[in-house]
DNA sequence: CCATGCTATGTAAACCTTTACATATAACGT
DNA sequence: ACGTTATATGTAAAGGTTTACATAGCATGG
């Protein structure tokens, strides 16, 4: 029982008096065996406290119990949360979680294939847009997998993310309904799909409200805090000023809020922001930040489950998940003040 | 090449016209294995794609290249940062790391054992400062084991953390410095033995100041923003009130700015108020937060180095690391206002 | 030139499971 | 009562690796 040793499967099947082969169908096909059997079997296995032994286990299978999830960077708050989601899932399905981080880094992506290609992990989550690994013909060996936040460039990978669009439409109605009709865009085309899909959220409202094309200010950061606060110099720099800043991210929308108080206007007094994602930090802002909420444990959940599917069945049942997100209404969206401009 | 089924370590051996006992020698012991010989290998190697099987090698081995890393909470931000050092020094070791949050839920940390009994995860880092597993006979069987942030409760176990005595000895220091007198401790002895170390460098500073212990207020919350504006909802009852507000930890510090705001006062104007973690959004409260870095990163990366250490050892060097944390001053904390009592 | 020891390699067992196949027993229909 | 089918269990192979032990070649020292 104290054994140093931990129990395997013979033990069992000695004080059982079975053989190894019905302990294993007794554990994995219980309705194969029968019911007198079981019971010896479930004694035995109490008395020595045996457990399956997952090495063996997976080699013999082929497959682990594993999933490998590889991010861009694990210190991000939206991942963290996501994290949560996929974890719940994957543990009450008996997987677990194992992680990566790219840091960007194609090399670093390089050093988790080896997790996938020693069969360590049977399948994999990846945050990031693009496949982590150089190698193109990777794609043929690549295990299930499943992205999340958006579709992975290469294709063929089912997705699970949430509708930017009618998010961003929702941030821009909002906004719209508050008063605003020039509505500045501070964006980030460039690094990821997402985000392009805000901006059509976006341009789909100000089409919506009638809103004609020379009051559409759009600026193309890269969704840091710099960008956002660069984008509030630069566009004052322009004659006209947007009475609202509609931000791809929160932190943007942070980097424009320092850049407006840094020049001394009140929000939402002057102007009226909102971001995208609620990262943690949102809240404390001041004022607080009305921005678009992201399910990200939602997400998570969904994912794994989807993944989980997709190691089970071979066919994914859908190939793109989009989650609502909802607005959250805070304090730094009020109506524009008519007394400037 | 691009076969379907992964190349084993017989297809290498065929190819290199060698038994599959040199091709192992060739990869793990290259010493052992003639110049000429490891040259065929190894393009035989390159030929195949050929990776050891990970399954394959734990069973043989007895011991997997997983570590298992057990929090409360993966959403804390303060773990975040922790995991990217965990992580980056076990994957320049050749390990993986496997993630597992127990939400302070015994059951969950059960279901964690599972890794380590099935040898899936060949050791322990722990977040929490209790086994997480209820059967206290495990510690015989418990793998080598590291604790993150606060001894492990049964003892026995080395860990990583930061000088929390000193830590705060920082921030009373700092308070004492500016000419406070009157400084509240807003405390959490009960969970934590950290937070009851963050306290002896509170009481610690003021001794060294000679400052009576009817200066010393101390309230003892549970280290939740809540409890931080319970506090200074406490505290105004009484008749006396500090001048400055020392905070166990960043979410108290939050909740007391909170709870002091609310009742209109400003800050550092009115009180000052020091935190400790530096959490993420420390930087964007009104007022910046002045706090206590920890220096996460530099904690993972000690953490897991000590645990691989006691992996291939058995004995670890050190049975504590105490890392230094730093004082980040920010806004604040400035000089107790004259005009107030 | 032989005994000895060292170096490089091969053979085969072991790690612990799962499962195809074989076998034995029981149940059932005619 | 007998052939057929279903049910329950056992036997043994296979999965890919590492390594103790065996072997062969070769140099070294006397």
């Amino acid at each position: 029982m104290s054994n140093s040793t931990p129990a395997t499967i013979e033990d069992v099947a000695r004080i059982a008096n079975v053989s190894i082969a019905t302990v294993s169908r007794a554990i994995h096909m219980p309705e194969k065996v029968a019911n007198s059997t079981r019971l010896k079997v479930n004694q035995a296995i109490a008395v020595t406290g045996y457990t399956t032994n997952a090495m063996a286990r997976s080699l013999r299978l082929g497959r682990s119990n594993m999933i490998l999830v590889v991010a861009p960077d694990i210190g991000d708050p939206n991942f963290s949360n996501i994290l949560i989601g996929l974890e719940n899932e994957a543990r009450s399905h008996g997987y677990g979680i194992l992680i990566g981080h790219t840091q960007n880094d194609a090399q670093r992506g390089l050093e988790y294939l080896k997790f996938l290609n020693s069969n360590q992990a049977a399948g994999l989550i990846l945050f990031t847009g693009i496949l982590p690994f150089g190698h193109q013909t990777m794609t043929a060996r690549l295990p299930p997998s499943v992205g999340v936040f958006e579709p992975v460039f290469n294709g063929g990978i089912p997705y699970v993310g949430v509708d930017d669009i009618a998010g961003a439409r929702k941030a821009v109605d909002l906004l719209i309904a508050e008063g605003h009709r020039k509505i500045a865009f501070i964006g980030d085309s460039r690094t990821r799909l997402a985000y392009s899909r805000r901006r059509m959220g976006y341009e789909a409202g100000m089409d919506a409200a009638d809103i004609s094309a020379n009051l559409r200010i759009v600026f193309e950061g890269d969704g840091t805090i710099e960008s956002g606060r660069l984008a509030v110099e630069q566009l004052f720099m322009r004659d006209t000023l947007p009475t609202a800043f509609m931000c791809v991210n929160d932190q943007t929308a942070i980097g424009v809020m320092i850049g407006l108080k840094a020049r001394g206007y009140d929000i939402p007094g002057d102007f009226s922001v909102t971001g995208f994602d609620d990262v943690p930090q949102a809240v404390f802002m001041t004022p607080s930040l009305t921005t678009i909420r992201q399910p990200r444990t939602a997400i998570g959940k969904h994912a794994m489950a989807l993944l989980l599917e997709l190691l089970s069945d071979g066919q994914p049942a859908e190939t793109e998940i989009l989650l609502r997100p909802d607005l959250v209404v805070r304090n730094s969206v009020s109506a524009p003040s008519r007394i400037r401009r």
